[in-house]
DNA sequence: CTGAAAGCGCTTACAG
DNA sequence: CTGAAAGCGCTTACAG
């Protein structure tokens, strides 16, 4: 590969001087300039970022953190990073993508490599190590996702708990008494998964406080089998159930719609479905009521927020930004 | 940051005895090593890559060149990414996301800038800008995919031209004589989308060999009204279609399998269905017969071949390696 | 067993 | 309008 030396010696003149013509930073004589260029493009000459990263200039690449568990989705996954990738891409940044069970050192490692100029963190837990990690690490960090410890990075996410109130004051209001919170698989919620945890106990919360029953069943499986074995249990135990809010995938309610039919059960008028925290439904055999992830939106101004502040047009570590989540009616969700 | 110059002065060494203990390139007095050591632990020390990567260092990570167009199902690239991510990590290597419309320049600025030690190719064309490219940019270029002009790579995919030809043997074995292959959008296609356009090319052609006529119907989209419409087309120029041989997602396969239900055709017994160059088809209502993708195995191999190249263990560009699809029987194709 | 110094390929004050 | 030189933070021959 051809360095600023042979530009030079091609051109005639300093490596400043083939330096200022590339940056333009200095007025060059024209005859100069030309001979420079020509020389370049002869030489098919590229600075090499690396000895431009040493002197501290930025290297216009962030990294992405992204933990993977045993219940991680991959496809799942695929819109937040083509969410985050594509507005990055837009101010010029690559995504250098870090998969790693536990985050810590990774971060540490990249962060003191020089190769980032920032960190985006996905997969948020409740307590996240990474947060803390993120003091220490000199690069701004901003999270898709609101964990506990937030001070140290930024944070953008859906406000979850919100949405766990405006789910109940609706059910309230709208009569139900009695509901049921379908959930993913419960290690989800045992490692602290951000807005799992957020929206159910939120909604549990509020449901004390108006006066509606809230059962939580986190599911073992999503099989038509695995549907019907929790619904018996959870009627069993609540025989009262008049809402169920479905905090998981499209596969598993595609099976609960189908299992309530089975039971005679009718959507809205026996029972209402309501799908929260959730995207990609789509596939969907019935559209469903949703309070949707949106993950788009919180992807791109996680990456905005992150530009601000490598421009530092901010400079306020621990800020949050909490996005609320727009309601889409689509009936399936009736008064009782 | 803490640099070698601070370990160096608390330790009260040179910077180069700081070098030797880190790299452990050179034995070290017991004292003096445990001195630096606890020096570097104290300050917190990591060597910066940049430095390393500037004097020609690996910097373990490969760029993962994925064009992006109007077509392009994102869910469906996370298999790739994660596949070729994990198999990745295994060798201690990081991946660079680069997302493009056209690839070339890309290439060069990633591959000039010194960022990483090989570029993998995602989403290759019949005729890959990016493989002639390649030539010009001393890094190995490992492709998922297999281009015509794939000289000047290293070429790792799924033998779809065998796959073409299986697929039209066993339908004449079987009896069938007029075959309707449905595929995605016919932009794909145009674009020289490369699987693609192998699968259905040898398939046509082996088709002719053999006395068995194929009718390509590319999707002017997935609904079931798009279904629909594409059959009444097809069954009209050709009502002897006794096989369907699905070049598509999902969704459209489902629909696709609604339609002829809805039109009193069993399957296989009137009409056998197969499903060609899919993967990620566990969510159809029925399973279908499938010669399939096997995204992982591909990506997996190809990462495998890259760090052959880097290891220097091979040095033999335009090698190509095509991986033999295995042929999944589930009772949708049967003998006419 | 350890140190002083060159060099990786740039950028940018400092000079002229 | 242009050049000689310092320096970014390392590694590694070269010396001792």
């Amino acid at each position: 590969m051809a360095g600023i030396k042979d530009v030079a010696a091609l051109a005639g003149v300093s490596i400043s001087t083939v330096s200022y013509v590339m940056s333009g930073k200095r007025s060059i004589g024209e005859a100069t300039k030309k001979r420079v260029l020509e020389a370049a493009r002869q030489l098919g000459y590229m600075p090499n970022a690396q000895a431009r990263f040493l002197r501290g200039e930025p290297t216009k690449v962030l990294a992405l953190s992204s933990p993977l568990h045993e219940y991680t989705d991959y496809s799942n996954y695929a819109v937040f990073f083509f969410s985050l990738a594509m507005r990055a891409k837009r101010y010029g940044y690559d995504i250098l993508l870090l998969m790693h069970e536990y985050g810590d050192q990774e971060l540490t490692r990249v962060a003191s490599s020089g190769m980032v100029d920032g960190i985006l963190l996905l997969d948020v837990a409740m307590c996240d190590a990474r947060a803390d990690v993120a003091k220490t690490l000199n690069l701004p960090v901003v999270a898709v996702g609101y964990p506990s410890n937030s001070d140290g990075i930024y944070s953008v996410d859906l406000d979850f708990e919100r949405m766990g109130r405006e789910a109940m004051e609706r059910a309230y209001a709208l009569g139900h008494r009695h509901v049921l919170i379908v959930g993913t698989e419960g290690t989800a919620y045992d490692d602290g998964s951000n807005y799992l945890v957020r929206f159910r106990d939120t909604a549990t919360k509020k449901g004390d406080d108006l006066g509606v029953s809230v059962l939580f069943k986190p599911s073992t499986g999503y099989s038509r089998d695995d549907v019907n074995l929790m619904l018996d249990e959870a009627l069993s135990e609540e025989p009262g159930i008049s809402l169920i809010i479905c905090q998981t995938n499209a596969v598993h309610i595609t099976n609960l719609l189908a299992a309530l039919q089975a039971r005679g059960l009718k959507v809205p008028e026996d029972v209402s479905v309501l799908a929260a925290c959730t995207y990609g439904l789509g596939s969907l055999p019935r559209r469903v009521d949703e309070m949707p992830m949106m993950p788009k939106e919180t992807c791109s101004r996680a990456v905005d927020l992150m530009m601000e502040v490598l421009q530092s047009k901010r400079n306020d570590v621990g800020h949050v930004e909490l996005l609320p989540s727009r309601y889409q009616a689509r009936g399936t969700v009736a008064a009782h």
